[in-house]
DNA sequence: GTCAAGGCGTTCATCCGACGAAGCGCCGGC
DNA sequence: GCCGGCGCTTCGTCGGATGAACGCCTTGAC
């Protein structure tokens, strides 16, 4: 798969970087040098650092060098980078995923239910029906429906951009969400939430569906922080 | 600036994707073909369909060509790509970002009254000095403490990537943002709005922070889409 | 001693020609 | 008609040559 070695150019400084062995100034070492440290030619090395700068991880000026850039500039939303800081899923990260839901989820259900478009509405109803179908099913069936419950909000929410947060945050959490939402009797108890949110979508109720919303991600915030906490006094 | 031929080519290829010129599928000219299309050698091509690769805007595989990817992989909060698609700005994409506002701040604020950074509050204080100090000058400068306050309160938030996306929509928007809190006197008008967030934030009072956050951002986004209305009726 | 101008070395930027690798399709054998 | 191999296309990589920008250091004037 990483055949090419542009890619592993990429993987391997994204990586270093984003894991702080390079920190912010850090001067790399000359195209030559890279190439011969990473066993590649230096059209690879080339390649590799420009798609680091397009995503904002360094920044080379002629006669100058490459330098990792401060973190400010990264493009803290992209794919790789997400993937290269949660690789190893620290609770503090978690913890910072759970806020940004808490964030962001109340206000997507509230424009999911102002939105005009009716059968995106109705997807939130059907990924509802997912939810119910699944509730008795292995752990594994519930979070993808509950996963494709999340996203028909967003999906209702008629804002791309929005929807995007929403996707890169989930493909870079997907990893972890098990994890998450693993409890096997608690599926139960987070339906009834679950079903708030689709009924005041579906009624267009926008005030009810971000208050469930909400109740729904800080329950799950709230489970995440007490689950940790009782893994970190097991260890 | 863009002496660099490979940032030509990114900026032009990418340009062109965005805009929908090139559409999701559509198989780019050979190498060797662009690069005499755009006057530069086979290397800069490279260099610049890599970047673009890295943004997900193109997928490149050996022997079958470069491809357009499908919407969905592209990086809507790339810095770049907001920029292209932002460039010319119709009022769908503007009252876009006044949706998106609506859907994040609150939640901002919300967290922001939650931290419990306290110095980082204070500074959400001390930005709303700056509007109090601002409102009888010139509209640059007003609005300049208007995006330093909002930038404060997400802050205070205290989550990297939420105070990311936000960095990012507010540089896209940036261009067009005057165009939207440009009226003279209303500055004031949004002041006492502004206030309660601040209060709110202050106290600690998430509930009231975020209330009165969504009044702020709710009365932007109906006033833009007056404006836009009435410009609308003009033109 | 101070300062400025110009030469020089470093490092990225680009071009180029060569070769390798991987699909894809054509074409011949059966 | 089916199948396998061959060759063409196109990306992937290499490395040498050249250019351009920038910093540094020498050199010379005052």
């Amino acid at each position: 798969m990483a055949a090419d070695r542009h890619v592993r150019v990429v993987q391997e400084l994204g990586a270093r970087i984003v894991r702080l062995d390079l920190p912010a100034g850090t001067l790399l070492p000359t195209e030559d040098v890279l190439a011969g440290e990473l066993a590649v030619g230096r059209s690879a090395v080339r390649e590799g650092v420009k798609v680091l700068a397009g995503k904002g991880l360094v920044e080379t000026r002629r006669s100058a060098g490459t330098r990792v850039r401060a973190r400010e500039t990264w493009n803290l939303l992209d794919a790789d980078v997400l993937r290269w800081r949660f690789a190893e899923s620290r609770s503090v990260d978690l913890a910072m995923i759970a806020d940004l839901r808490v964030a962001l989820e109340p206000g997507a259900a509230r424009l999911a239910a102002e939105s005009t478009d009716l059968a995106a509405r109705r997807a939130v109803g059907l990924a509802m029906s997912g939810l119910w179908a699944t509730v008795e099913d292995a752990d594994e069936e519930f979070v993808r429906a509950d996963l494709a419950f999340h996203r028909a909000v967003f999906v209702a929410a008629g804002n791309d951009l929005l929807l995007h947060v929403h996707d890169q945050i989930e493909a870079a959490f997907g990893a972890v969400r098990p994890l998450h939402s693993a409890s096997a009797g608690h599926n139960r108890e987070t339906l009834a939430a679950h079903e708030e949110v689709a009924a005041a979508v579906l009624r267009g109720h926008h005030r009810k569906a971000e208050t469930a919303m909400r109740a729904v991600v800080e329950g799950a915030r709230a489970d995440l922080l007490e689950r940790d906490s009782r893994r970190g006094a097991v260890s």
